[in-house]
DNA sequence: TCAAAAGTGTTTGACCTACACCCATGG
DNA sequence: CCATGGGTGTAGGTCAAACACTTTTGA
């Protein structure tokens, strides 16, 4: 009886729903994990094991589990945990594809996030050392994606390039990319790789103090190399606008 | 057995994903109808007739019906000529939601877009004088929504705002907004009330100049006030870059 | 003393904004 | 003539790019 109310409910909601032909599509989410190593804009990719699309790369993720009753954006970030190990990573909705062709299958709705991960050596061991017999690698953003990539993820990625691009510029997406202590020319190296050129650092800096609250930590040394030694800076809370 | 075989597949895809707990969501497509008239942004909103939340409004939308085999973007074209019989017309994907707790009769994931439309009388027509006992109603986005909303639309439509306003600056959605031919002064007011201030139109037409092809159409007199009667303006192919 | 980090100063040009002012056009 | 649509010109300010130069710091 309560059932039964729900359906008529449902019903009601669309204009022309029609009860016998309901069903339901799958939906998955998917996670891009972007970092910076190397002085470009790396992206996470996993090879599939089964068809369709076997030995194809193609962006990590999941269906959702309704058990777990967790947000999408939650299980974006458990499904960047299970590869990474990595928590309190910044984590944004890119979009979702539903296209009724994207999976031979059945119909797949995806949501796909992207998740910005500053690099470190335990993250390469991390994701490289797994005993789960799954194929992960680094792929250049800006180098195109592989060719023969899984469903389609070649246009996700696409929109997740210029999603970056574009944020880039008005938003401090950059200090996620990066350590919690962190250097000026590290910071630099973030733009100049997401926008694909060089930049006058003078310059940089200058635009950088007037949007953000940058403050200087405690002064380390890094390297075994000659010269001053850069100093560590952090982010502050925002601006306050007066 | 080809059926086995695609279960096998599916449950490889995700990490740990348990086949037999395994429940789909529903999936619902809304579309947030956008139209300015009065010099305000305006949005539809239906009123719903059951539970949960009758007799509040709400964002219209409904169940993606897999039989129709159409994309995201074509299910909320259908819903916006549903409620308004307009084609071709500007869409575009907002974002999707999908907490838990979002319906309380069921786990659903929306895909919501939005649609901007050009005001006619006809418009106000075709959505007031239905006869399907749907309530309509044009609400003004920028004065905040209506109170008892349903379900998490409040925050669709603050995202929805903000999207707006972002995009008014360097893309030309205000043109989505403005019958094929409009004047000088319509468009500004577009932009004066996504904006929210006055604009000099001295300044403001030199700004779309450079950033549009804008071309005069035929001089049309429309009212019966004296003064120069205004040019009519068309959009042409985007400027070329030299 | 050297090399790298970090900052200062300045020039140039683009562009935005406000405002004054002029021209065009039809009642 | 007048009211409205539409444009030109310009002065002031902000901002960004480019580049030269200085200062700091530790090996």
């Amino acid at each position: 009886m309560r059932k039964a109310k729900t359906e008529e409910e449902l019903k009601d909601d669309l204009s022309n729903y029609n009860a016998d032909q309901y069903k339901k599509p799958s939906v998955t989410v998917d996670i891009c994990i972007c970092t910076i190593v190397d002085k470009s804009l790396k992206i996470l990719l996993i090879k599939r094991k089964f068809p369709p699309f076997r030995d194809c790369w193609a962006i990590p993720g999941g269906f959702l589990d309704l058990n777990l009753n967790e947000t999408l954006e939650e299980a974006a970030a458990r499904e960047l945990r299970e590869e990474t190990s990595l928590e309190n990573i910044y984590v944004e909705q890119l979009k979702t594809y539903g296209d009724p062709e994207r999976d031979p299958r059945t119909r797949v709705v995806t949501v796909t996030y992207f998740a910005l991960v500053p690099w470190t050596d335990a993250l390469k061991t991390s994701v490289e050392a797994r005993d789960d017999a799954k194929e992960y690698r680094w792929f250049d953003l800006r180098y195109g994606v592989p060719p023969g990539i899984a469903f389609d993820h070649a246009k996700i990625l696409g929109d997740l390039l210029n999603r970056l691009v574009g944020k880039l510029s008005y938003s401090p997406i950059a200090f996620s990319l990066l350590p919690k202590k962190f250097t000026w020319t590290e910071l630099q190296s973030v733009y100049e790789v997401i926008l694909g050129r060089k930049l006058v650092a003078p310059n940089f800096r200058r635009k950088i103090k007037g949007m953000y609250n940058i403050k200087e930590s405690a002064n380390f040394q890094r390297a075994l190399k000659p010269g001053r030694p850069s100093t560590y800076l952090v982010l502050g809370k925002k601006k306050e606008a007066y």
